[in-house]
DNA sequence: CAATAGATTAGAATATTTCTAATCTATTTT
DNA sequence: AAAATAGATTAGAAATATTCTAATCTATTG
């Protein structure tokens, strides 16, 4: 359980400015166990719910952005309607199951390093990406 | 090169209704040489552009879903900002240029078969699909 | 060839994202 | 320590993107 102090600091060391709407959308993204993937309409829902004050849609987008380029969450795009954040940065993977539509992390260490048979000369390699696409067996 | 006929006998043959919109889409789509990426705004521009009689783009996102659901072009998700499709369905992985936005395809014989150290139990594999980032050399 | 069922189109409604004027925060000046 | 200032941040409004559904079109049937 992380108090509002802790935020505050962090978000002043990164340069961000520690306002109100920031520290509750910190508690509620990195204030839990597990990681988290969420959706900005996810993210609004909850912030709804537990928040007396609203917090504007654009302040979320705003503050997502600012978070994603700290590389305090990480962005996935999985398809045109579903965009999702994770506020696990690590280096991973992730497995979607088009059943349930549930996104579940696949890390680094349970797959085989990826090896490219091509390269492109003058370009450097930024990162790879694997997305398992699974569904229930019936 | 392809005549209107031979996409009025595809889209029959697919149970697809051989709207004067849908060949039209159809010949910007597939009647070319190369692989075709693009996102619904691009699509959108070439149609007006070649087009006397505008088609809304209520129809272009209807006919592209339409497209996708029957397998003939595929969807490829990058970041939120970037939804792209792709008139080449086989199974392969992309490229994806953060410098120039540029798509690239890369095919499954360049990339040595993934292997999945983790399997999940009661779930079978659609789709293994890789993302590579890249960048140019300064 | 008219009637009908059902597919398709596209305007309107809704949802998502971005822009920017007003507000707030932190720093500097007095 | 308060006021002034510069610049960051917020959130309403504007712009874009996507979906919904009534009207239209297509193909089939009698």
């Amino acid at each position: 359980m992380s108090n509002n102090d802790t935020f505050i600091q962090k978000l002043r060391c990164s340069g961000l400015r520690p306002t109100k709407q920031r520290i509750k959308i910190c508690k509620t993204l990195f204030d839990r166990n597990n990681t988290f993937h969420f959706s900005i309409a996810d993210l609004a829902k909850i912030l709804e719910s537990k928040s007396s004050r609203k917090i504007s849609l654009a302040t979320i987008y705003n503050t997502i952005h600012s978070f994603k380029k700290k590389g305090y969450i990480k962005e996935i795009s999985i398809t045109s309607d579903k965009n999702y954040y994770d506020t696990n940065v690590s280096n991973h993977h992730h497995f979607f199951n088009e059943s349930t539509n549930e996104l579940i992390d696949l890390h680094d260490d349970d797959v085989e390093k990826v090896r490219l048979k091509k390269t492109l000369p003058g370009k450097k390699i930024k990162s790879i990406e694997i997305l398992v696409k699974i569904a229930n067996n019936k």
